[in-house]
DNA sequence: AGCACGCCGACT
DNA sequence: GTCGGCGTGCTC
């Protein structure tokens, strides 16, 4: 009998396919409880890992294999209690990925590279609090419509889908239902979530200033990718620790270590930035619905256009279906403190004089509003001047070598850059094919729109005689840090009359004195192949609608209606009739309807296997491969048809920097049975992995409910 | 995934 | 004679 009499079970960060198992067994002095992290040697390395729960360690040691012992005990943290670790289990079982992988994921990377003294040091240090508590903002009344849902939120079970128009004073409601949350309990934390790391400056202002005075200055603080390695674990180990009452994060947060929670809010759920799209292919949406459930939390989820699969959850009973759905629908449709929504102008293109990019009409609303003072923005998804380069003389294209797409003109600095893989070469002068000079870009891009803009307002003054001002805002401006939060100063100080941008200035900035706001070239997503195409166009162009006339007062003043241009050469499209009536539930009412009757999600469920090899051939012969085995092996689901399995095809963009890429898609009636289904699989997938015929398979992956296929 | 070991080409 | 290319195999 050694002195290592305990042995203990360890997540650690296995590669997620190899044949090492989920936990691995270490000698240990002592017991150790279950969430207690540790470091220990794995191979020559020494990692991080957390001891975990011995019945459900399931691989079973190799006989006479001696344990090596655990390396230290991190037990200056406290062990991580059973929700979080039921919370981590269930997301790695569902997404089919390795425990340990999801659990170190979930933890501050901080935490991995920290030797115990040195965390044991960083523990000593007391942790200073976000922001100051000088300017305390005081309990603003509630409306009807808001207080009806506080109440509701505060007396029903939930989840809640609170959905409530652009204005309609949302943040208010999760504002003063954390509040009585907190208060009622000196214990209780709730976790805020937003989809953007962009939009958590703002919203911690909000919560600081609101609760910092009334629960101390460390009681907000911040979880996203945005922050330093020793931000990230103060404020980890705040909310672990209970001394943060209230988490502000991304979608990451949702793993946040919180014994106290009481309540989850998930802002603009319908949003796919909550959709995580590498390693664990996660929803935090979807596991912040599970974990309110598990913890026994309230949730609330938010948007002004929720996903039609929040929608449908949360449709109320009727004769038909005297159950309804899971969550329980909150309407707020009034907007407050802000202008009549946006009337929507919409311009048939198809009787614009071809290549227009500014219809006259729209021309003329935008210099009418600059010769006022007031401030449009124009919205278009794609960066850079130009999609593609193209030769007139011999058909050449900017095609990147590595990638079937294009290599998009970036006229600012010369450049033509992949936005898949990156590569990037200087602007040819003449056809690298041919020699010929006559090389011209085709499409447009926000660069292009900014110049053309320039051109076009070149001689309309602002009201104090000075030359319009254009500014633009997309991932090129704003790589520097700092750069979107000045360039937004810039646009809230009055200095810019035109606005152009991608979708990020789309997203929740409140700009007081926007009175127009133009899609100008939205048809792509119209007729995309993927099924949620519409969907999310619908909720972008509503939320950039919502972005005018945000100011009553201030439109009262201007005495002109906000208006939201829509050019397009289908102005008859649901999406935009839909739009034009601000009529979410209508569109949802018709999106449904077409889902139900082609039994697309939320009527089925989905998942995706993709492969990724050094030819299409290999990576389709995967799938192809492991779906025969799945079937000789009649895995469940398959032979009553209730899983479906489609075959394999390459992927819209088939190539990314020299990978070929293939998907195939899995369909079920029974979310039970998919998962059955992919959990029988995942071994089948791996013994086809390792057949000598898929050598050139460089890696598979499953992506459970994905956004888009 | 890391990180070793291992066995063949162009450098001081 | 070594430095280093990345093939193969292991990690309780």
């Amino acid at each position: 009998m050694s002195i290592h009499s305990a042995i203990v079970h360890v997540a650690l960060q296995t590669p997620s396919h190899s044949g090492v198992g989920d936990l691995l067994s270490y000698a240990s002095e002592r017991p150790l409880p279950p969430g207690t992290l540790v470091r220990v040697p794995l191979g020559t390395r020494e990692v991080l890992g957390v001891v975990w729960d011995a019945d459900e360690a399931t691989g079973e040691l190799p006989d006479g294999a001696t344990l090596r012992p655990i390396a230290g005990v991190l037990d200056g943290v406290a062990p991580l209690g059973l929700p979080w670790r039921r919370l981590v289990a269930f997301a790695a079982r569902y997404y089919q990925r390795a425990l340990g992988e999801v659990a170190l994921a979930a933890l501050p990377p901080q935490l991995r590279d920290l030797r115990p003294e040195q965390l044991a040091r960083r523990l000593r240090r007391p942790a200073k609090g976000a922001g100051d508590t000088s300017d305390t903002i005081e309990n603003i009344a509630l409306t009807a419509e808001q207080e009806s849902a506080r109440s509701r939120i505060s007396s029903e079970k939930g989840p809640f889908l609170l959905f409530g128009s652009t204005g309609s004073g949302k943040t208010e409601v999760y504002l003063r239902c954390v509040q009585e949350m907190l208060e009622a309990d000196p214990t209780a934390q709730a976790l805020v979530m937003v989809p953007e790391i962009n939009l958590t400056p703002q919203l911690e202002e909000r919560f600081v200033g609101r609760f910092a005075p009334r629960f101390g200055p460390g009681a907000v603080v911040s979880l996203h990718s945005g922050m330093t390695n020793p931000q990230r674990l103060a404020s980890w180990l705040a909310a672990h620790s209970g001394s943060a009452r209230i988490v502000l994060g991304t979608r990451m947060a949702v793993f946040a270590s919180l014994p106290g929670l009481k309540l989850i809010v998930v802002d603009e759920e319908h949003d796919p930035s909550y959709k995580q799209q590498e390693g664990a292919r996660y929803s935090a949406r979807d596991l912040a619905i599970w974990r309110g459930r598990e913890q026994d939390a309230k949730v609330i989820l938010g948007s002004a256009t929720p996903s039609l699969e929040s929608w449908y959850a949360s449709r109320p009973p009727t004769a038909d279906d005297p159950e309804g759905g899971r969550y329980v629908r909150l309407h707020m449709p009034s907007r407050i403190g802000a202008g009549a929504l946006a009337r929507v102008r919409r311009v048939d293109m198809n009787q614009q004089p071809r290549r227009t990019v500014f219809s006259a009409p729209l021309l003329q609303a935008i210099t009418e509003r600059v010769a006022r003072g007031e401030q449009s923005m124009i919205l278009l998804n794609r960066r850079g001047y130009a999609p593609v380069l193209h030769c007139v003389d011999c058909g050449w294209k900017s095609d990147c070598p590595h990638c079937s797409a294009h290599q998009v003109f970036h006229k600012t600095d010369r450049t033509l850059r992949c936005h898949h893989c990156g590569y990037t070469v200087r602007v040819p002068y003449h056809c690298p094919t041919c020699g010929s000079p006559d090389i011209h870009p085709m499409g447009r891009g926000t660069e292009q729109l900014e110049e053309q803009l320039g051109d076009l307002l070149r001689e309309v003054l602002r009201p104090d005689r000075t030359p319009a001002r254009i500014a633009r805002i997309d991932a090129d401006t704003t790589k520097a840090k700092g750069a979107l939060e000045a360039q937004l100063a810039q646009v809230h100080s009055g200095e810019v009359d035109v606005l152009v941008g991608t979708q990020m200035i789309a997203k929740g900035h409140d700009f007081r004195r926007i009175t127009l706001v133009a899609a100008v070239q939205p048809d792509g997503a119209l007729f995309s192949s993927d099924f949620r195409a519409a969907e999310r166009l619908f909720a972008l162009l509503m939320q950039a609608a919502g972005r005018a006339g945000r100011d009553a007062a201030y439109m009262a003043a201007q005495g002109t209606p906000c208006e939201m241009w829509v050019q397009s050469f289908h102005p008859k499209h649901a999406v935009f009739e839909a739009l034009r009536t601000h009529d979410y539930e209508a569109f949802a009412a018709q999106q449904l309807k077409e889902r139900e009757e082609a039994a697309m999600p939320p009527f089925s469920y989905q998942a995706l296997v993709r492969a990724d090899a050094r030819t299409q051939e290999v990576a389709q012969g995967f799938l192809s491969a492991a779906t025969a085995a799945a079937h000789a092996a009649q895995l469940p689901g398959l032979l009553d048809g209730t899983v479906v399995l489609f075959p394999p095809v390459p992927l819209t963009v088939q190539r990314v920097a020299n990978v070929e890429r293939a998907q195939m898609l899995m369909e079920s009636s029974s979310r039970a049975t998919l998962q059955r289904f992919l959990a029988a699989w995942q071994p089948v997938l791996q013994a086809t992995r390792s057949q000598p015929e898929h050598k050139g398979l460089v890696r598979w992956l499953v992506d459970v409910d994905p956004l888009a296929i």
